[in-house]
Order: C-alpha cells, then structure tokens, then sequence
DNA sequence: CCTGAAACCTGTCTGC
DNA sequence: TGCAGACAGGTTTCAG
C-alpha cells in the first residue's frame, strides 16, 4: 500500500489521534514487545529495548515514505514497504507482552497512559530503525516532490543529468523520494507522457507539466486519505479515483481508448496509448 | 551508467 | 474442491 499520501495520511492519524486514541505526541514509552526481530533493522533487540524505555515522542516527520518519530533523545524511523500499517491500540497496555494482539503484529511500543503504537507488516519486508542520526537512514534519497527548493526548472536538470525511461526513474527514491507505482502511473498519465520515454527527451515544458502533475496527484491522494488496497484500509478511497491503474481494458476517461497494461522495470505500468504516445515532443 | 533478475515474505486470485 | 503458479503497493543487491 503505502506511497507518499499513504504516508503522509498514517503520520497524520497519529498526530492528531481520533475519537478512540490520542495523538503519539507526549506519549512516553513504558516498555517494547518485538515478535519479528527481522523487522528491526538497527540496533539489536537488546539495545533497542533498553533505549527507547522512557522516551518521549516529540513529533512525527515525513520524508518520502519514511515516518520518523523525533524522540526527546533519538530517532525512531519506519519504512512500511508493502504491506506495513502502523495503529495506536488502545488495548496493549503499558507493559510487555507476549502474544501479539492481532495477526502479524511484529512491533509494540507501550506507553505509560496504556496506548500503545503498533506496527503490523503481513509480508514482513517493513523495517524500523533507531539512530541517532536520521540522515544515517535517509540522506541517499532524492528530493520529496513538494520541496520548495525543487523548482520545475531543477526537475529539468534532473531529468536531464541521465537517460533512463521515465517508469523505473520516478519509482527510483534516490531520484524522487515518494512515489510509487500507482501514482507514478496517475501522474504519468496526467502529464500526458508516456512511461517508456527516456528521461532526457523532455522538454522543458513538459519537465514542468511532468512535476505538476506529480503534485497534483500526490495532493488529490493525501485529501482522499490516500489509497486502500487489499487488506490495508486507513479510510482512504483513493483506489476510487484511479483513471489508469489497475484500470487495463477500461475506456481511458479522456479519450474512451482502452488502458494498456505493460511491463517496464518489473513493474506493471498502465496507460493510455493514445493519451500518452511514444513519440510525442521527442527531440 | 543502465537494465534485468533475484531475493526478502504472505495472501489472494486464476486456471487447470 | 484442490492445488500449482502467477501476481501484488517496495527496495536492495548483484550480474552483465
């Protein structure tokens, strides 16, 4: 599931809490159960533990897909892959625990009120970090799309600097840090540019449109809280908005053609050919 | 530098 | 119905 607005959407929940839980922020750990010590990425079980019993969140950041919980000492640092959700659980109390509460539960934080912050990761490729650097995990990522620094005539230069097709370049997070392949395939089909042009070929113009579009899609999924696919449901209905993705054989909602799905990088890249053709500004 | 394949995992869907 | 195989939102590593 999660890409940037799915990201950005679970980082919100947590700060804002709901009717049900409170907002992470002020929450002080009491003690930590960890059932799948693989999704620890860094440091060991031991360390981690020991650490993190009497910290307080301070705030929760987002760069990329990465969410960070600024501890009053240190940084907690998650990437949800495929299949990571993060919730607080208003029923794991403020000790350790031995069985998890719900299936394929890998991580509890206890706080001290008797919230709790769970990590669930079905495909268990999730990972955790505690660092007291961020930039130890994060500083090979490319620019996020809503940087202010990062100017259309940037993202110009970007492209430019190398020649690779457009598909597996915006999926590259030390290109662009946040997409993923719903919306590099949403934003693709918005800027009218098709996934197999070469990254150098762009012209200006459609640099510009090209990150635009990126925004404009990003944004639409944070305001529908993003997307829930499968078994990953945080309120989002974005899956309700795709025009291209997953949308193979279904009428392209601009021109009536038939979206094409094909393969690019291993990944399944969905299209509209008359929309987005090959050929379209190459110089 | 760039591309493609494989690996890390489990659940679901498709087709025989 | 049962089962093998393909496939899924991500990222890293390695071979060519």
């Amino acid at each position: 599931m999660p890409e940037l607005p799915e990201v950005e959407t679970i980082r919100r929940l947590l700060e804002n809490g709901t009717a049900d839980v409170p907002s992470l922020i002020g929450q002080t750990i009491s003690a930590v159960s960890l059932f799948w010590s693989r999704s620890l990425a860094t440091p060991t079980p031991e360390v981690f533990a020991a650490f993190l019993k009497g910290r307080k969140i301070t705030t929760l950041e987002r760069r990329g897909k990465f969410l960070i919980l600024v501890l009053d000492e240190g940084y907690l640092i998650f990437h949800l892959r495929m299949s990571g959700d993060l919730r607080t659980d208003p029923a794991l109390g403020s000790i350790q625990r031995i069985n998890p509460i719900l299936p394929h539960d890998r991580l509890y934080l206890h706080f001290d009120s008797g919230y709790g912050l769970a990590f669930n990761d079905t495909r268990k490729f999730g990972r955790v970090w505690l660092t007291p650097d961020p930039q130890a995990v994060i500083s090979k990522l490319g620019p996020d799309p809503f940087d202010p620094a990062l100017t259309t005539g940037g993202f110009y230069e970007m492209l430019h600097a190398t020649k690779r097709q457009l598909k597996p370049l915006l999926l590259d997070q030390h290109f662009l840090a946040g997409l993923g392949n719903i919306y590099t395939d949403e934003s693709l089909f918005l800027a009218g540019i098709n996934p197999l042009r070469q990254s150098h070929t762009l012209t200006a113009n459609e640099a510009e449109n090209l990150l635009l579009s990126i925004r404009q899609v990003l944004n639409l999924g944070i305001a529908h809280n993003g997307a829930s696919i499968d078994w990953v449901y945080r309120g989002g209905n974005f899956q309700n908005h795709f025009k291209v993705y997953q949308q193979t054989n279904n009428p392209c909602p601009t021109c009536g053609a038939p979206v094409q799905r094909i393969n690019v990088g291993q990944r399944g890249t969905h299209f509209c050919p008359h929309c987005q053709p090959l050929t379209k500004g190459e110089d």
